[in-house]
Formats: C-alpha cells, structure tokens, sequence
DNA sequence: GCCAACGTTGGC
DNA sequence: GCCAACGTTGGC
C-alpha cells in the first residue's frame, strides 16, 4: 500500500464537504507531476487530507475507492481523476507549523515542493501524523 | 497583499 | 533547445 497527500482549499472543497459527500472525484489537477502521482494511486491506498491557504493543517485520511480514469472535467485526455472516500478524521489536525518542527516529518514534499497538490507521503511519515492527530 | 518557488508558454 | 516573460500556488 502507498501513502499520499492531496490539498484542497477548505472554501471550495473542506474535509467537511467531503463527509457529507461520502466520496468524491479528485479532478481538476492541471500539473504534470501531480497528475503522475494521481496515476500511480491505487485501489485501498491512504491519502491525507491537507486544507491549504485556509487551516494550514492535515485534517484526516481517506482511501482511493477508484483508481485513475479521464479527469470528467476535461475532455483534454492528458488529465486525470481518482475516487476517494474519507477513513477517518484526526482527533487533532496537524498544522503546517507542526510538521516543519517535527524531525521526521521536516523533510516531507509538503514542505520541500510546497506548490504541488498531490504528492506521494513515506510510510514513517504517513504514521507519524496519525500518532500527532490521535 | 506580498513574494518566493516553480511550471508553462512562446520567440528566437 | 534555450530562456525570458508570465501566471499560479500557497505560506507568511
């Protein structure tokens, strides 16, 4: 199983939307990079919820319920979309601040790449944050 | 609101 | 194929 990250911007698509939704497409990505990560999810991987801009914190995890397919709002083949459906909240979000004081999680891409939207997550790292938010 | 980082575009 | 100009993201 891998880990990720994805960012959504809590004033168009927050953790809560995401509930109430129950699962949700992740379209929309428009960066090569990013859209090479969407590629390599798979079916029953984990992926951290990040609000940014807003928050600035990791706010809970969810899973990849369908692996990658045209992204529906484009008919532009070259992007992408998976399905997601949440796993859990944090009982305590893990701030952007947080992360950058923590020793194992300095180094992660959220920091070193902080522009990209989807980025893959270690394993040690993806543990450390659900032993800080729980 | 500013600015750094960085991806993309387009002229040459 | 290089690079300057420009646009966007996202933290501060």
């Amino acid at each position: 199983m891998n880990y990720w990250l994805v960012k959504s911007e809590p004033f168009k698509y927050s953790w809560a939307d995401f509930i109430k939704d129950k699962w949700t497409c992740w379209n929309g990505v428009r960066n090569y990079a990013a859209r090479n990560f969407l590629k390599q999810m798979q079916k029953g991987d984990r992926v951290m919820f990040y609000h940014s801009n807003e928050g600035l914190e990791i706010v809970g995890f969810a899973r990849v319920i369908r692996e990658y397919y045209q992204d529906p709002t484009t008919d532009d083949p070259n992007w992408v979309a998976v399905d997601i459906e949440p796993v859990a909240k944090l009982k305590t979000p893990v701030s952007l601040k947080q992360i950058k004081a923590d020793k194992e999680l300095d180094k992660m891409t959220l920091i070193r790449r902080s522009r990209l939207s989807v980025m893959p997550v270690a394993k040690i790292e993806f543990d450390r944050i659900l032993r800080l938010g729980n």
